[in-house]
DNA sequence: AATGAATGAGTATTCATTCAT
DNA sequence: GATGAATGAATACTCATTCAT
């Protein structure tokens, strides 16, 4: 209740300002600026003002009143309970939950509203209470999923470290993601839905990575072959999720971390042995 | 309802700057705008922006909603009480209210629940305690606002005076309610509800008329053509609807009461000058 | 058959034109003016042509050749069968028979497309092939059964009888047209649907009656009383719904064409018998 | 496939004006306008359109339809056959192809076999003479293509050639592949479809590489670094899969082939120039 | 008493498949 | 053999009503 009282009063406050600039001399401003105060205060004795205002400002009254209604009703005035603003959270993370479950294992299109309400154990229209569509909700799954993602990466990439370090490491949280999300996998790399999503998805996972520039310098540097940038771009995130793509295929039983050594080896050094 | 609309307009109109700079992100700013936008130009679908809002800026709502009431108030919506009663006013009105302006402008079908809670400024559970149903509470309304016409006509019929001054006076007051309620006159007409509805109505307007005993002893006594009686009463009635059905496309901008000469004379003398 | 052909023959004439125009000497010019010819023509000895064609002007062989196949596909070349423009217009009948029966029952709303189907003896698919939408559905019904009366009052209207003599014609026609399309009374009536819907209906009412100006000038000749018009005509219409809907109340169970004389002689002589 | 386009896109647009002309109505003007529109603007979405044509207008659909196999025949499209060999083609083919079109370009569940049968040039009926359903026209359409490439590594692996030699070759013939079926790397990437699907095509692409035996024999003789085979398998798989999709995202407007060199570079000796 | 989050029965619409012509 | 009109099972989404708080 505490929440949306500093809110409206501070909306009221707000309005006091303009409402005065409304009025056209001294007197009335004086009046109407009561009159907020009080509601804005204390909400009590509000009636001999209205009575003030009723007799000197008869133009600006019913706006002034039916806000007073509205104020009194968010209030909470005379309803003695108001759900303190419902944690949405927690039910939207079940939906969110058991959408990545059903969306993982079913895809898109094979995925029906219907069994992830129940999966989530909720009714249908809760789902669209929360999501506006299927669409909606498989969009914001994706999102937000793949923002923590994003958010980890980025962290790694701004240090001072050391590109060879930063780019292990980037492969490390790109394993720990998915291991820990092993249904995203199939629904990123998969181009099913043709709302943005193929493409899209592809675009963030690319753009995502202002190591680009980085790499560029250690290039530039000699630490780096020549190569085109932008192939062993595409290729590394391609060998990285044929990496994951094989730990599934496995049943995931095994720690997808164990494979960064080889990742980097090869990615690094390739498989041929040195030639001497 | 004198016109304080100019004033109301204005300060709702800067208040949406206001409420702008309350907001901190763009998606919040983009859907209050609208808001504000849609109750400033025509407060038109306003209700479905209403629900988005619940959705998206669950703790501003109750200062829009507060917002809205007001101007709905200030608009000169019907009831002229004023905020001393507003504790006391029946919520039983207050919903009927809302009813009627909901259903009058969007039609039994379109009419959502919470469109009508929201009016009233009430909880969707509330209408509930108070009618069974929507179909209840539709019907409650008509026949509630229906039965004021009956009372009314059925003391001009118990007088003695001239059938043709009763005539003049039922005509009069049939305009005289249709345009207090104005709402009324589409759902009475629309033969849109399935449930007794229509028939029902009908048949309401119909035996609520014991005048035609008189005009029948009036005719009898050869005052009045010996035409069909039934004929002639449902085209009377057919007439005045018309009349209405005018002075409603017409934007209700003159005095439906100014019509009444015209009514009479062409019911009464047809509109064919004299022959002689 | 015949007919598909002769306007592919003809926009394939027309092309030729086109492309005439597309080439920039005459050589070429020859050549596809025979190609295409031969094309219209005969369809045959096509390939030595192509040849040539493939020669001379290999940047609009490609065109031309898809050009051809698709006029030989559609020619119905290679396949015995052409279903000779399946006749949509019965079944689109037997549809519109159905919504109409059902729509006028239960209004639109409660009419389900289900029932649509099974009234009109076909699956739930075959509506949607003829009419976009329920909502398209609808429109098309009321369109053009209006459309009908429109016609025919228009054809009354245009003629140089006394506008008396008009006026009980259209009446007549008006009744005999509600008489047959009984069902459509309601919907047209009936402010139901808000999609145009409502007032759209009534304007097509209104405006199908360029009477107005017959009747304008008859009342400057003095032949009627000088009402304000527009009143009149509201009242009029109303007055033959009154009527249309009396006999609805009845059951329709005697001829409505029987009342015109009631209706006529009270809107242009009214109910009160002569003064002397 | 030598940029023809120019010349057609002219030809068509010229087209649109002659087609508007024999339309005789505002609304098969619309539908044709932007028919044509659509045609030359993108050959996006094409389908659609077709079939609200269809409905509206069947007599001007063959025409057009055959205009559009024109058109796409002109722009390129796939098969080198020239119109003497029309007849002969086998229909199968030409289902084939067709469905590679559209699967290609929107996916398993947004294609509809109306649109390959269009595309196709045969009636819907057709489609389920020659392959049971949808399902089995995929899956034959895959596993069809998916075997060429099969057979063609196989006799790369079953020579005596050096391991490295064929390793080089197999990804030149992966590439080559792809560069000719570009629209069959999303279907065989995305693991859209249920029903084995997915797992089903990864099977096969992992199954056809006995190579994996001959890799594992010069592994042992120090050829390569004792990496864990399998790993290093599905790693080197995603790298080519990147940069096949590094090419696409391009719009395949370069030669896949000249990226066969950095990839051979990194995948054998790494990104990390040789400490010395 | 009042509230509004949750519910799920009910509906318009789509599209793979069939089959009469 | 080929065709495409007809079909109806399947599904996303809505909204009146309920009930825990």
């Amino acid at each position: 209740m505490g929440k949306t009282e500093s809110v409206d009063i501070k909306a009221v406050r707000k309005l006091a300002d303009k409402v005065k600039q409304l009025s056209d001399n001294i007197e009335k401003e004086r009046l109407i600026q009561n009159f907020l105060e009080s509601v804005v205060e204390e909400d009590k004795d509000v009636h001999p003002l209205m009575e003030e205002l009723q007799k000197h400002l008869p133009e600006c009254l019913p706006f002034l009143r039916g806000l007073l209604q509205g104020f009194n009703l968010a209030s909470g005035r005379s309803k003695g309970k108001c759900y303190q603003s419902y944690d949405h959270t927690e039910i939207r993370e079940r939906i969110l939950d058991a959408a990545l479950k059903v969306f993982s294992t079913k895809g898109y299109y094979e995925t029906k509203m219907d069994w992830i309400a129940r999966e989530a154990g909720v009714g249908k229209g809760t789902l669209y209470r929360h999501f506006k569509s299927k669409e909606e909700l498989y969009r914001y799954l994706i999102d937000s999923r793949l923002s923590e993602l994003k958010n980890k990466i980025n962290e790694i990439i701004h240090t001072d470290k050391d590109v060879l370090e930063i780019l292990s490491e980037c492969f490390a949280e790109y394993f720990r993601f998915f291991q820990h999300y092993r249904g995203l996998y199939r629904l990123i790399l998969s181009e099913e839905v043709p709302f943005e999503g193929g493409k899209y998805i592809k675009a963030a996972l690319r753009n995502i990575y202002p190591i680009k520039h980085k790499l560029f310098n250690a290039a530039q540097k000699g630490q780096f072959k020549q190569v085109n940038f932008e192939t062993a771009f595409y290729g590394f995130m391609g060998f990285l999720h044929g990496v994951v793509q094989k730990w599934l295929d496995h049943g995931c039983n095994y720690d997808l971390m164990d494979e960064l050594p080889v990742v980097t080896e090869i990615l690094l050094h390739g498989v041929k042995t040195e030639r001497r």
